[in-house]
DNA sequence: TACTCATATGAACAACTGTGCATATGACGC
DNA sequence: GCGTCATATGCACAGTTGTTCATATGAGTA
């Protein structure tokens, strides 16, 4: 049976997480490797509170891990966010998002 | 140059759009043809006020083009909206959106 | 210990979003 | 014309979201 009628709200709620030009900007940074919030923000350029509450949604929706490096965190894509292949991009769960 | 390093806001203006399960579902109905209102919520079954709440958004986002017939309205993709290939999606500019 | 660095958290608030209700539009049939 | 069908629009309101400011945590260094 094919099946899947209804987006499943927990895709739709990684779908509205990743709507926002700072945390997509995050996610298409971290397919590029893990990265310190600090490198993040060297990038994004905003303040270091907001990039926090950012992360906080990315990480509370298992898009992101993280790993204390010293005095920093490492972020990285949690496993099995990324899609391999030639047409690499994220797996929601209904749907999957790629950069071109 | 390769540029691309902020996603512009348009993309995510759409993304925004589709981070939503009753537009998700009407841009996956959508995929499969055009579709009368009727149509539409005949699968969606909600309020119809509430869905042509939702189709003004996803109209004004350019994600879809409607065309009378009749009493009713028709409602299809706009053009250039969706990606052809053997992965089909939806084009949102800094990004697209497939479902598997 | 105290101090700094890197990041997270909490509170407050304006701005935005989804929803429901009532009403309007526009096309058809009589 | 009038009535009805199909859809859109305006208004109101509660709930959510992004942002800022101030403060807390926790690891390193001296």
């Amino acid at each position: 049976m094919p099946m899947k009628p209804i987006p499943p709200t927990e895709c739709v709620a990684k779908l509205k997480v990743l709507a926002d030009a700072t945390r997509l900007r995050v996610m298409e940074l971290l397919m590029d490797g893990p990265k310190h919030v600090q490198e993040l923000n060297d990038v994004l350029g905003i303040d270091q509170s907001l990039l926090s509450h950012h992360l906080r949604v990315v990480r509370e929706a298992g898009l992101v891990e993280t790993e204390r490096d010293g005095k920093a965190i490492l972020y990285r894509l949690a496993p099995g966010v990324r899609i391999k292949g030639r047409r690499e991009g994220i797996d929601l769960g209904c749907c999957r998002l790629s950069f071109e």
